[in-house]
DNA sequence: TTGGAGTGTCAACAAGGCTGACGTATTGTC
DNA sequence: GACAATACGTCAGCCTTGTTGACACTCCAA
């Protein structure tokens, strides 16, 4: 089944055509995370720490359960990432005022200067491939990968949208 | 440096919407992988004999330092992966015809299947989202992630384009 | 008061990267 | 013909980062 080789109609893409844009995503995903795996190394951290750092950036505050929901992994995986990183300074964890169960959690300056290094190496990458491909094809890089994601993913890819826009 | 707030000129980017964008990265690859994971979970496989497999059966014959630049890790990485692929009856390797000291690498039937089963979910998923952004979206994506890619990439990406076009 | 939610932590395990070292054909070169 | 280089395989040990299962603790809510 599924084994079209030519359009039958409107919006339908060949059997090479995706197979093309697989290995596509695959080499420039491999891209885009070198450039911070670079950064990290000579810290000692890892990917997963990078992830954990980017959202707390995202949304300062944010519970340890919320967190663990957006990375999608369990939370001994996710406790081990954090502990590595309050214990190097880059990360605090304050107690809930309204409900004292809830961890929130916040960058240190430390924590934000290693971010902000991270996510320039980041957006040099991701920037110069927008300028070169132009501003219409960020318009349909950004619209495939939306209608790319499951369920979850686009849940805490909406949640992360309404934080930055209170109110 | 680089924290422009505002376009400067044609084609920059907003920091916020980099960020934005390295967020939609990160979740539609994450389900673009989970897919045919859930496939190889049941076999005891992981995504890397998914990603060997895919490459051989786009270049069948390649040698196994071809297939060790394409995914860019070790060969000791990669022999212990080829040797349960082997080992399950997936992978043939061959004795070089012309330099006896090469292996080319090529799909069982049996590997062959599991190529298409993992192929045709993730062409799924792909396919989808390519018909629900529309043509023109998807020539910005694939020009964005072609940017992307660093020159290790690059090569392999474009060899693997010629291959397919031979003469 | 009690059940359950949120969190932290211990242990054990697996995938899949890495480095270093060594062995073995095979090929090319002096 | 001797010897170096290439292509590959393999052993051993290490790391990160995911998993399950189990247990303890704090605290909220019914």
């Amino acid at each position: 089944m599924a084994e079209r080789q030519t359009a039958p109609g409107t919006g339908a893409f060949s059997d090479e055509e995706l197979r093309r844009s697989i290995e596509a995503l695959f080499f420039a995903y491999r891209a885009f995370t070198a450039d911070p795996d670079r950064i990290l190394e000579v810290r000692g951290l890892g990917r997963a720490h990078h992830r954990a750092i980017h959202f707390i950036n995202r949304q300062p505050g944010m519970t340890v359960s919320t967190l663990l929901f957006t990375l999608g992994i369990t939370k001994q995986a996710l406790n081990r990432v954090l502990r590595r990183l309050i214990a190097e300074g880059l990360v605090r964890s304050d107690i809930g005022r309204g409900d004292r169960r809830n961890r929130h959690l916040f960058l240190t300056p430390a924590g934000a200067a290693l971010e902000h290094e991270l996510s320039d190496a980041q957006r040099a990458r991701v920037g110069g491939a927008f300028r070169a491909a132009g501003t219409d094809a960020v318009a349909g890089f950004r619209a495939v990968l939306e209608a790319m994601m499951d369920d979850d993913g686009r849940r805490s890819y909406a949640a992360l949208g309404d934080a930055r826009r209170p109110g």
